[in-house]
DNA sequence: CCACAGTTTGACAATGATTCTCAACTCTCT
DNA sequence: AGAGAGTTGAGAATCATTGTCAAACTGTGG
């Protein structure tokens, strides 16, 4: 929608805040999904003052620059988790949360093809495998 | 979590009422995904009256039963269509909600394969692609 | 045909997550 | 230090969705 959206030189300069970088820091502390405000108040707890809608802002810049992933519960919340920088998908136990980051270089290809055969573009997806780990079954 | 939940006699009997009919009317009426709320509006067009509430209610007891696809739009609002009974995905067009179905046997048996890789068991899966169609682009 | 007991409905209130507003504040650069 | 742009936070505002509850409806048994 915007014309400034050239590569070189449009994202603005993100400044590395107090707030920012205690969110990130909180995303350290957990290695499962978490909601917004799951998070905010882990960092009460913490003792960092961050506002809700800090928070709320930093998660979706996060979100957005693919440093975090971001998926939905079955009700429509957003969860967020800090993640490896590639493009992957999760494998969720739906019993106990055990989460396994998966890669799938075909999957992606398939998606890609797909779209593309149906005149698609800027094509993204979402792929989340759901089942119950050994410890559970 | 109920435990008169037994398989034989629980699920209580579905009355086909008027607004119950309407609903799954409407659902033949488009062949993308909407929200219930365009839905309801749908109906109001049609002349026929059918509460908020029991457009909802009757989307959701419909999607349990597995009698129409129910899927989320990037920014979390519930989207519904009435589908097919086979497996298959959904390639949805970010702007103006067209959509093709689409199979991929090749993704069931990837999802499967890493499943069991993993060791997870009853496995299940969402996988919906997103981009814009030739129209939109 | 009629009363009964359980369903269903609808208008409206209530929730709850997320976003918006905007004045005060913080960076970065000079 | 000062200018200018990015950022923050408190609370209001949105908005989809769910809850409430009395009135209307349904299928059944008498």
């Amino acid at each position: 929608m915007t014309s400034t959206d050239q590569h070189g030189a449009a994202t603005p300069p993100l400044r590395p805040t107090r707030q920012r970088r205690a969110v990130i820091d909180a995303l350290e502390s957990f290695a499962d999904f978490r909601s917004a405000q799951e998070i905010h108040e882990l960092l009460g707890d913490r003792g960092e003052t961050v506002g809700l809608a800090t928070v709320y802002r930093t998660l979706q810049r996060l979100a957005e620059a693919g440093e975090v992933d971001l998926l939905r519960t079955e009700d429509g919340e957003a969860i967020y988790r800090r993640c490896s920088d590639t493009h992957h998908h999760h494998l969720v136990c739906r019993s106990c949360g055990a989460t396994v980051e998966v890669e799938g270089p075909a999957v992606e290809r398939w998606t890609r093809a797909i779209a593309a055969e149906h005149g698609y573009d800027e094509v993204s997806h979402t792929l989340e495998i759901f089942g119950t780990c050994r410890d559970c079954g």
